[in-house]
RNA sequence: GGGCCAGUAGCUCAGCGGUAGAGCAGGGGACUCUUAAUCCCUUGGUCGUGGGUUCGAAUCCCUCCUGGCUCACCA
């Protein structure tokens, strides 16, 4: 169908491994325990990426998210914050809201943020709250089963992991009835309806427990099952088909390893199929020692527009590592490539560049691009001349009136720019006026000078930047700045920037020099025109 | 110690069995009202190393080197 080769898209290869007789449930998670990272959104756009592929090849498909309220808190970072050293070890849901006015607890604070936030980028599974499926005794079943084979589950470990836990071990966290932790107990001793807990001061580094210990049901919501246990209950309760997820989970001998095994072995089913995704890196290496990026991981979800995140995400294959530095030329250049993936597409909509923009839209629907879209580059230029209207630029160049999305389009570019400007714009991306006279200056020759005291003189003649352009040029004709051809050499336009800006080039000459104030345009142009320059 | 990924033009990467590609950057030119706009042309690589398979390998297999990440406590 394409152009020669049949190498396939990735997401295809992925929807060709599932059975089409059968109905599918994808599945993903998290844990709400803060704000969320860039690097955090590979996982939830691939799945969604792959989701929509998945219904495109006349699959039936469940999307599922659990959102893991009943983990401990455990961060590190947390720890250090004030008033949350209390909380270590508590499951989130039994924590503090941050702002009560928003949500009722920790849990749903973050997770009503993240729920929102993948709205926005057009990822909309079925949420499912950990403590609703626990505390309806939704997993009761399968908390039973996995304690009744708790010695097997403990052989698994042992095996594939090399984790050697104590004879006895349950692999479950209850709830301490005493402080509320449930990072910090030990439950053993399962009679089929209770088990026997301590909850204890050293049992883990970053919280304490409190020393109580008793016996309770682990149903209904009083324990939580342990990650690889909880992991199987949920492809079990659920009937997960497909799950992907970061290769810190799906290495050998890793998480993923361990819950197959219980899977297989405990439960007797067959695991989810799933590819593991390499990491994005945000910042790369150097990141900690370069301050002047000026946006924390999570502040450039809100930044980017939706579909840029996406096409970050998913125009790199997923077992491939994506370095991502946001400082410099580097959101100029992810537009660009985004506007490729958009000719792409209006081109032969079955090349992968085409196929990614598709996927990286909100829409799994979308409209097609609009043909016409200013280049990121030049709207930063617009930009930076005052004079400059972008929505009449962009008409002109467009040469015909934009329609609605076209100046939609143009509006978050607009906002886009402005934001890289104001943050990671290199410095001769941008036009600024020096102080004085720069010192490249001293290289003008007698031509270029001339032309510059000329030009200076008719400041304030006309204010029409179309007249001051014919201007422009017959003063560089009448100066000798032409080329052997006959045309207007650029040496003429260089002589403007490098007076003003020290360097050879800038945005149109005449709308520049009419949007600056008159007299400093004036002195300037006097100054860079005299022949006694100092280097 | 285990696992994963990468090493192809200055940069970012695509190609994954059939005489080396794209974008950007660089160079040249066109546009006799324009630039960092737009358009055209163009320089540039013995595809990390050493073996092997093959009529033929950047592409498959093995070795090694370099860089990055990750697991082994918890989730």
């Amino acid at each position: 169908m394409s152009s020669g080769h049949d190498a396939a898209f990735w997401a295809d290869d992925e929807a060709r491994l599932l059975d089409p007789a059968r109905p599918h449930v994808v599945r993903d998670s998290k844990t709400p325990s803060g704000a969320v990272p860039i690097s955090a959104l590979r996982g939830p756009v691939i799945s969604d990426a792959l989701v929509r592929t998945f219904r495109g090849h006349g699959l039936d498909v469940r999307f599922v998210y659990t959102i893991d309220d009943y983990d401990p808190m455990d961060s590190q970072s947390m720890r250090l914050q004030e008033g949350m050293a209390e909380h270590m070890g508590k499951p989130f849901f039994a924590i503090p809201s941050p702002d009560p006015s928003v949500a009722s607890d920790f849990a749903e604070y973050h997770a009503t943020r993240f729920i929102s936030l993948f709205a926005r980028l057009g990822i909309v599974p079925e949420f499912h709250r950990m403590r609703d499926l626990y505390r309806s005794g939704a997993l009761d079943h399968q908390i039973d089963l996995v304690l009744r084979n708790a010695e097997t589950i403990r052989a698994i470990h042992k095996r594939i992991a090399h984790v050697e836990h104590a004879p006895g071990w349950l692999p479950i966290s209850v709830i301490c009835e005493n402080c509320g932790r449930i990072g910090t107990t030990l439950a053993t001793d399962y009679d089929g309806s209770t088990v026997a807990y301590a909850c204890m001061p050293a049992y883990v580094e970053w919280a304490q427990g409190c020393g109580h210990h008793g016996r309770m049901s682990p149903f209904k919501g009083n324990s939580k099952l342990l990650w690889n246990e909880q992991w199987c209950a949920q492809w079990d309760h659920f009937g997960v088909t497909y799950e992907e997820g970061g290769k810190d989970l799906l290495t050998a001998g890793g998480s993923r390893d361990r819950s197959n095994a219980i899977y297989r072995e405990v439960f007797g089913k067959e695991p989810p199929l799933g590819l593991a995704h390499e990491f994005f890196l945000f910042g790369g290496r150097k990141m900690a020692s370069s301050k002047n990026v000026g946006a924390k991981a999570y502040e450039l979800v809100n930044i980017y527009p939706p579909e840029i995140t996406r096409f970050l995400m998913l125009r790199t294959h997923p077992k491939r590592h994506i370095e991502f530095d946001p400082a410099g030329m580097t959101l100029p250049r992810l537009v660009d490539e985004y506007d490729r993936s958009a000719d792409a597409y209006l081109g032969d909509a079955s090349t992968d560049l085409a196929r990614t923009w598709r996927l990286a839209q909100v829409s799994p629907d979308p409209a097609p691009p609009p043909p016409y879209r200013a280049r990121f580059g030049t709207v930063a230029n617009w930009l930076q001349i005052p004079s400059i209207t972008p929505e009449k630029e962009a008409e002109r160049e467009k040469a015909a009136p934009l329609d609605d999305a076209e100046l939609r389009d143009l509006h978050v570019r607009i906002e886009l720019a402005k934001e890289w400007l104001e943050r990671w714009a290199p410095e001769d991306a941008k036009f600024a006026v020096t102080p004085s006279l720069p010192p490249a200056a001293a290289a003008l020759t007698p031509a270029q000078r001339r032309f510059l005291a000329n030009v200076g003189a008719e400041i304030g003649r006309t204010a029409d930047p179309e007249v001051m352009q014919e201007r422009l040029y017959e003063i560089a004709k009448e100066c000798g700045l032409v080329r052997a051809e006959g045309g207007v050499s650029r040496d003429a336009f260089a002589a403007i920037y490098i007076a003003l800006f020290g360097k050879p080039n800038g945005p149109r000459a005449a709308w520049l020099i009419l949007a600056l104030d008159p007299d400093l345009v004036r002195s300037r142009f006097a100054d860079a025109s005299r022949d006694s320059v100092k280097v």
